[in-house]
DNA sequence: TTGTAAGCGTTATCAG
DNA sequence: CTGATAACGCTTACAA
C-alpha cells in the first residue's frame, strides 16, 4: 500500500514537503505541489487513518450508537445526523451492541451520540471523562461532557389525553412498552396525570413490549375479555399497529367500537387502515439538531444548549 | 488519557511487559500480570485503536456501507451481519454516502460489505486492489478480493409471473424502480421474459422510483387513465404500497378490479389492506451468510464461495 | 520472566 | 520554500 514515503520519493521531495502539499499548506511551491499531488494520484495514495489520528488526536468520526438496526425511528434520526455531519465534514459511524462499546473505548470516534438504552451510564460517563463529548437521547444523564436531549413525553401525552377526554372518552387503557424504558415510563406518567387531572380514577394497564407482535398478542387476548376499554393509548405506534391488526381480524371496529392512538408517528401508521392517530416529533430535525450541537461542542469546546425536540399530535382515523 | 506507559509506570514494570500482560501473553509472571491488570483497571485504560492498528495492521472492524439509513431492507440485512460479526469478534461499522468512501480510503475497516449502488465500482476496485476483501450485494462485480452476491431477480419474477398467468391474468403492467437500478432491471427482465414465454405481446411500463410516494403518484394518474391493466407487478413493495393506497382512495378495489404484487417482502406489506403479495428473500440470513463469508475471507485468506440468497413467493390478499 | 529499542505512517517543530 | 527529525501509543523481535 502506498504511503506518504512513496509519494515523496516519486515526486522527488522530502516526506515533510509531501505532507505539507497533501494537506494544502500554503508554504509549498505550486510546481512542487502539483508534482506531489500527481504522484499521490498515480499511486492512489490516501493518508492512513491510524497514523494521522495517532499524531493529530482527531478522528473526524462521530459515532452513533443504536440498540438495534431494526427500529423505524432510527432511520429518520440517522438521516438527520448524517446530513448535518456531512455539512461539517465529519464521518458518521453507526454501530450497535458490543461493537459500540469497543468503538467507544478504543476511541475510534471524536464524539458519540447515544440512542441505545442498553449502553450503561457507567460506560458513557467513563468515556466522557476522557474528554470526548457524549450526547444521549431518550435518557437523563448529566455530567462533564455529557449532553442529554429527551422528548417531552409526559407533557405531550398529558396534552393529548386531555384532548381525548374532552371528546368524551372516559374508559381508558394504557398499552405499555418495556418496564425499564424511559420513554415508556414518562409516557405513562403523562397518561396517568391526565386521567387524574380529570378525575378519572380507573384504567387498565396492559403490558406490552413496543413491538407489533407484542401488540397483536395483547389485542388477541383483549378480544376475549368482557370489559373492553373504549380507548387504548399505546406507548408506541408499533404496539398500536399490532393491536389494530388483531382487532380487525376479530371484527372489532376501530374507532367505532374502540379508539386507539400511538406515539412516534412512524410511516407505517399512514398506510394501515384506519390511519393511526399518534403523537410525533420530527425525528429527522432532531437528528440534525443533535449533530449540530455535537459538532459545535467538538469544534468550539463550549457547552451549547441542546433543545428538546418539539412534538405534535397527528389526528387520524383511529380515533376521532 | 491513560496510555500503556501510565499503566507500566503504575505497575512498576516496563512498557513491553505491560503490553504482554494486557494481551494475555503467556510469558508474564502471574503476580506481575495481576499487578498490571489492576493498574489498567484503576486507570481505566484501553489500548488506543490507532496505535494498535498502525502496528498490527488490523482494525477488527468490518464496514457495511448502505445508500441511506431509511430503507426497510437494510435493517434486516444489518441485523444478520451484526449477529454474525459479533460471533467472530468483529465490530460492525455502518456508514453511508461520502463517509463510506472516506472510511474505505483511509482504511478504517478490514473488509467492506457494500449495499449501496451509489458507491462506484471504481472506488471499490481500487480499495480491493490494496488487499482488503470487498463484498458487494445487488450488483455484479468481479475482481481480486471482490465477492458478489445477488438475488436471482429475473428467475424469481419469471416464476412468479408465470404462476400469475396460469391464474388467467393477461393484461399486465410493470411499475419500475429507477432506471439504473440493477435489481429493477433484472426484475423487469424476468417479467418481460415470462410474458414473452406465454405469448403475451403487450404490457404497460410505468416509471416509478422505488418509493411509496412515487407509487402513490403513479396510482393517482393511473386512476384517471381509461385502459387500466388487470395486474400490476411492482419492482418493489414500497411502490406497490403507494399504488394500493392511491387505488383505495379512488375506490378501485384490489384485487377485484386490479391485482397487485411487489418484491422484497417488507414488514409493512403484512399490515396494509389488502395484505401484499410479494416475492421475498430472507434478508437476515443473507446478512449472516455474507458476514460469514467476509470473516472467513479475512481470516483464512481463501476465496470462499458465496451463495446467492434464496427467494420465495408470499401469496397474500392483493392478488389471488 | 522482564526490559530495550525499532518501527508502523503520519504531522509538526525547527533549522536551513 | 524545503528537509531532517522527534513524537504520537502500541507491538514485538531481541537482549538480558
Amino acid at each position: 500500500m502506498a504511503t506518504i514515503k512513496d509519494v515523496a520519493k516519486k515526486a522527488g521531495v522530502s516526506i515533510s514537503t509531501a505532507s505539507y502539499a497533501l494537506n494544502n499548506q500554503p508554504n509549498v511551491h505550486p510546481d512542487t505541489k502539483s508534482r506531489i499531488l500527481e504522484a499521490a494520484k498515480a499511486l492512489d495514495y490516501f493518508p492512513q487513518f491510524s497514523a494521522r489520528h495517532l499524531k493529530t488526536n482527531r478522528t473526524g468520526n462521530i459515532g452513533v450508537f443504536i440498540y438495534g438496526f431494526a427500529g423505524p425511528i432510527f432511520s429518520d434520526v440517522l438521516e438527520g445526523i448524517h446530513m448535518k455531519l456531512l455539512e461539517h465534514h465529519y464521518n458518521i459511524i453507526v454501530s450497535s451492541g458490543k461493537s459500540s462499546t469497543i468503538l467507544l473505548q478504543e476511541r475510534q470516534v471524536d464524539g458519540a451520540i447515544i440512542f441505545d438504552s442498553n449502553l450503561p451510564n457507567d460506560t458513557l460517563i467513563r468515556y466522557a471523562k476522557k474528554g470526548s463529548p457524549v450526547c444521549v437521547l431518550d435518557r437523563y444523564l448529566t455530567g462533564d461532557h455529557i449532553i442529554a436531549s429527551v422528548i417531552d413525553n409526559a407533557g405531550l401525552v398529558h396534552m393529548f389525553i386531555s384532548d381525548v377526554i374532552a371528546k368524551g372518552y372516559r374508559d381508558f387503557a394504557y398499552l405499555s412498552g418495556p418496564k425499564d424504558s424511559y420513554n415508556n415510563n414518562m409516557r405513562y406518567m403523562g397518561f396517568k396525570a391526565a386521567l387524574d387531572a380529570h378525575g378519572i380514577k380507573h384504567h387498565q394497564y396492559l403490558e406490552g413490549d413496543f413491538t407489533i407482535s407484542g401488540g397483536y398478542r395483547i389485542g388477541q387476548t383483549l378480544c376475549e375479555a368482557k370489559n373492553k376499554p373504549r380507548f387504548i393509548f399505546c406507548a408506541n405506534d408499533e404496539s398500536a399497529i399490532g393491536l389494530i391488526t388483531a382487532f380487525q381480524e376479530a371484527g372489532i371496529r376501530v374507532p367505532e367500537d374502540l379508539a386507539i392512538a400511538g406515539f412516534d408517528n412512524i410511516q407505517m401508521g399512514l398506510y394501515i387502515t384506519p390511519k393511526l392517530t399518534t403523537i410525533g416529533i420530527d425525528h429527522r430535525r432532531w437528528g440534525e439538531h443533535v449533530a449540530e450541537v455535537m459538532v459545535n461542542r467538538i469544534q468550539q469546546g463550549e457547552t451549547i444548549k441542546i433543545n428538546n425536540p418539539e412534538g405534535k399530535i397527528y389526528w387520524r382515523e383511529s380515533c376521532e
